[in-house]
DNA sequence: TTGAAAGCGCTAACAT
DNA sequence: ATGTTAGCGCTTTCAA
């Protein structure tokens, strides 16, 4: 790499000291404005930039955040890493971005490598594998460390740190009461990770909302597809159809509420007149399908932003024990092809 | 922040000096074993971390890259990026990622503000506004004041620097002599950025193929959708299909593919039966369509993964003018039921 | 085998 | 208005 021009350089060059060019660059008052004037000019034509390590090692701040998430190829996640550097960009931070594959010895790798002053701050969702086994300890170690860290997704209530989430449980609650309004009676539910916190609050909801709406609450029709390929789903998920007459559904992701739309199309249903779907996670797919699906949106982008919000201000104001917040992103229903249309849609 | 440990807190508390304990933390022969456990220990017990900064401004180097991407939305950019990290993280490299939003002014800003240190060497994808106008002139800066940069996906020629691509003309080439060998006869051509080069190349590589295989070549039914929202693809390609006889079409992306895919089905083609769909990028719509769509795989991990072996390895060669290399990745048609079965299926 | 000192590039308190 | 110096945390040369 070649050699960098420094604020040496310069003050050899122009024979002045190097406090004096230091304090020229910064345009600090008690240089002579001619002075000023010809170091800047000088910096400018050589292309002069402060040394990123050299700042970061005086002033014990980096500007950069850590984003460790468990995969980058799930939509939301780029939604959300979307969100994050938008907001840190305006606010002149960098992004190290890192992923988990879902394990938690890749977490804990991770934490080891930024907690050595490369970053000022994380904003994590937790790997399965972590928020399955409720390992949380070394997110405590860093926050031990006087990091400051904001929790989104999948969140372990057990730490005390800021967070932004939504309100999963209402979430599905109102896309029952949707289909409800919309003609279903029968609504069958389906997730992909029943051990997850945000899996469980949903299906809660969804319960609630059929106690609520005196709608049946039947078990043949609530189907846990974790462990299943999602080349399976199709197959797995055609028994419930072919078994029960299901009008309405509500899915944890995306791929599942394709696979239950295909099945659904297959054994001669037709979406929406007599067939309803609403799935989580407002991404790509749910655009794209046949009828377009109408999906709960998490608003990723959103959360992201909050996030790094959040986080960004806890960074900057720097004091010992602050008052941790919970921020909750509000879902939304977002309506396509895939429910009939009903006119009053304020669920709150 | 807490204040963090630092090898002059381990001298103090240890009695010796700072040299000694950097020396018995680096495994130092000149060292006594009865020391250098000591100070091992003392280390371990009380998580000592050399700080990154510090040694990034010694060593000049930060075990740093930089990945700047248009969009991470985009399910081919979260691959290749998939791609980088994995590598990344195996060589001990973090990743600064940034976002060009397509945009010329963000690409600037971004290289601005990293090219002060904070990192070792770069991978781009060029935003489409710098792809269209050929505006390369800040990647040159870059490169003149000595950072490695490794390109993808859009290349520009006129920039020397290493590059990792594929061959766009003859993914098409293939993809055409795929259709053809199973009694395709009248193929179409549907882009939607007629100025970025590599779709002028799957241009190109389509034409030669009709050629080649003495096909109609029919401007009517090759057609771009630059500037139109992928909302309205479906309305913009309609006529298109009811004024022609066509049996198969090449798109240069995904939803394209979606969308003719479901034209074709309102017009009453059975596809892949009298009606096929070849799409460029192997991502995540082509997998739940129906039918699910074969594709042009463009391998955004390969890119990825080989994008930073070559950076790295450059990185850490650190030569003033080195021979710079251009990697073809090679595209594979994933074979999928938007397209009829072929046995033969070794294009080379 | 251990330690003192210089230096990486920068800032800031403290002279001059 | 300008310069000297110490120090951020670390490595490394040289001296003891």
């Amino acid at each position: 790499m070649k050699k960098k021009l420094t604020i040496k350089d310069i003050a050899k060059e122009l024979s002045v000291s190097i406090s004096t060019v230091s304090k020229a660059l910064n345009d600090s008052h008690e240089i002579a404005e001619t002075t000023k004037k010809r170091i800047q000019a000088y910096a400018k034509e050589f292309n002069y930039k402060p040394n990123f390590n050299a700042l970061s090692l005086k002033n014990k701040k980096t500007k950069t955040i850590a984003v460790l998430i468990p995969n980058m190829l799930k939509y939301i996640y780029a939604q959300v890493f979307n969100g994050i550097e938008q907001v840190a960009n305006e606010l002149g931070y960098k992004i190290i971005t890192c992923v988990s594959n879902e394990k938690t010895s890749k977490e804990i790798e991770i934490l080891e490598m930024l907690s050595n002053g490369s970053i000022d701050g994380f904003i994590i969702s937790p790997a399965l594998e972590t928020s399955i086994n409720k390992e949380y300890s070394h997110f405590q170690d860093v926050l031990d460390e006087g990091f400051p860290i904001v929790m989104f997704d999948r969140i372990p209530k057990e730490l005390d740190c800021d967070k932004v989430m939504i309100k999963d449980h209402k979430a599905t609650f109102n896309a029952v009461e949707h289909l409800k309004n919309t003609g279903c009676t029968n609504i069958a539910f389906i997730s992909t990770n029943n051990k997850l916190t945000s899996t469980k609050k949903r299906k809660k909801g969804y319960l609630k909302a059929l106690e609520e709406f005196k709608l049946p609450a039947n078990k043949d029709i609530m189907v846990d597809l974790t462990e299943i390929n999602y080349k399976e789903y199709e197959r797995a998920l055609t028994p419930m159809l072919e078994n029960n007459q299901i009008d309405g559904v509500i899915t944890t992701n995306e791929a599942t509420g394709i696979a239950i739309q295909k099945v659904a199309q297959k054994l001669g249903y037709s979406i929406p007149g007599n067939f309803s779907v609403i799935a989580f996670s407002n991404g790509i797919l749910a655009r794209h399908a046949s009828p377009q699906m109408t999906t709960i949106s998490q608003h990723g982008e959103k959360m992201g932003a909050k996030a790094a919000k959040l986080l960004i201000q806890r960074i900057e104001e720097d004091i010992e024990n602050p008052d941790y917040e919970t921020k909750i992103i509000k879902t939304d229903l977002v309506m396509r092809n895939s429910t009939k249309s009903f006119l009053k849609l304020n669920y709150k």
